[in-house]
DNA sequence: AAATGTTTGTGTCTTAACGACACAAAGAAT
DNA sequence: ATTCTTTGTGTCGTTAAGACACAAACATTT
């Protein structure tokens, strides 16, 4: 692993821990930024993150949960890491590391407090192209939104983006708009049982036509991956 | 990404870069391992790796490739990121940081150097439980393990633990001792024909029965993914 | 030379899960 | 009461893997 360094004289690179948040409202997909207060990039829009502060984060998922509630006061409902970014370009300052999480949560955890403020707002994915965007970013947001599709397209994931209780309409249309295709609804109704990761509440609600079943997340249980895609 | 502060005043955890280098020969999955010539775990076995050297690594896939020609005189055919472990316990010297890789080899690129050299061997996967490793590195082991096992459900990667000119019978066999079970070589004969990177060579050997057609990646594909796991 | 054994390669039937689509069920609006 | 919309179910078709039989090709034995 190491050689015989000294710590304190060894010299290390600048290491940080930013997140792609995504959520999904409206059929559109959205990716939580910041506007930057600082140097580099001033005024720009990037992803949360920051330091390790060696003294409160056990480790650096703490670390990135920590500058998620900081920053926009969001608890993601998903969290895992994408990649490790590196290199002498990406960043004016010299040579950075930047580890990456990829998360996910329901937009009402958020509502009240972001949409009031001016310094972190939900971003349409789609509306990325014409904005600036800090550092690597732009770049880094695609490669999470791929990550995305494809946990769409073999697991419960998108459950994530869910509210507490949801319908199978609201999860097909959660899956849709994350993988650009309709599905079948007979198919998630097939997946739903399959994984066994929900329970019909007691409870229907109204939804333009007859009743909709609510489910919810079983309590304990863990994401479920299937062993075949949805068709691409 | 970042708040205000300057690199160099900025206490940065320690940061490491470490290699999982697997291959399979004799119907075992190996692990490259070097022997520790340093504190901490002196002498005990590791993952090869070292620290990022800002002045020839371009990036962090620079470092890990270095730190395996450097160590063991080894380019693996495949690297990819597995995970970034980070904490205070997993070093006793603090707070730690250590990016790991994912990589695989055919045996023969370094049975020349490495066989002959006291400080780096393959280990057998199967005998690492009564082995003391240093750090968590037997625990990341086991977790790029998972991840080749995934990978060889769904994707053509295990041709890169195979020599550049390889039988069906062989990648079958590969693939076996990686899932722990064994596949139709029907199934393994319709994958290739499927994924369409590799071509026959006009070349066939010897294999104790019929003579066996000899295969190899064609020039420039990427790896392919199916859309479908082997059964588990 | 013929028989046996071993591994390779092919043909084909079965199986599992998704796609497509029709249709019934349940509510709202006209 | 009729129509519209969304939900939910039943069923057939499609695709790719599993199982398995069998032919092909080579080595070894008798």
């Amino acid at each position: 692993m190491t050689d015989n360094y000294d710590i304190a004289e060894f010299k290390n690179p600048l290491f940080t821990v930013d997140s792609v948040l995504f959520t999904v409202t409206d059929g559109e997909l959205k990716v939580l930024l910041v506007k930057r207060a600082s140097e580099p990039f001033t005024g720009q829009w990037a992803l949360p993150g920051g330091f390790i502060d060696m003294d409160v984060d056990h480790d650096a998922d703490m670390t990135a949960l920590r500058k998620l509630k900081e920053k926009t006061n969001v608890t993601p409902q998903y969290l895992e890491q994408l990649h490790t970014y590196s290199g002498l370009e990406r960043d004016p300052r010299g040579f950075s590391v930047t580890l990456v999480y990829f998360a996910l949560t329901a937009q009402m955890n958020t509502s009240t407090h972001i949409t009031t403020v001016d310094d972190a707002q939900w971003i349409d994915v789609g509306k990325l192209k014409t904005l600036s965007v800090a550092f690597d970013h732009k770049y880094i947001i695609e490669q999470a939104r791929q990550r995305l599709k494809q946990k769409a397209l073999y697991s419960m994931v998108p459950i994530y983006c869910l509210p507490e209780h949801f319908t199978v309409g609201q999860f097909k249309s959660v899956i849709e708009t994350i993988i650009g295709k309709t599905v079948q609804r007979k198919s998630i109704i097939r997946r739903i049982e399959a994984a066994d990761m929900l329970e019909k509440m007691d409870e229907k609600v109204k939804s333009g036509g007859r009743f909709a079943q609510l489910y919810r997340v079983k309590s304990g249980v863990d994401i479920v991956n299937f062993e075949r895609n949805l068709s691409v």
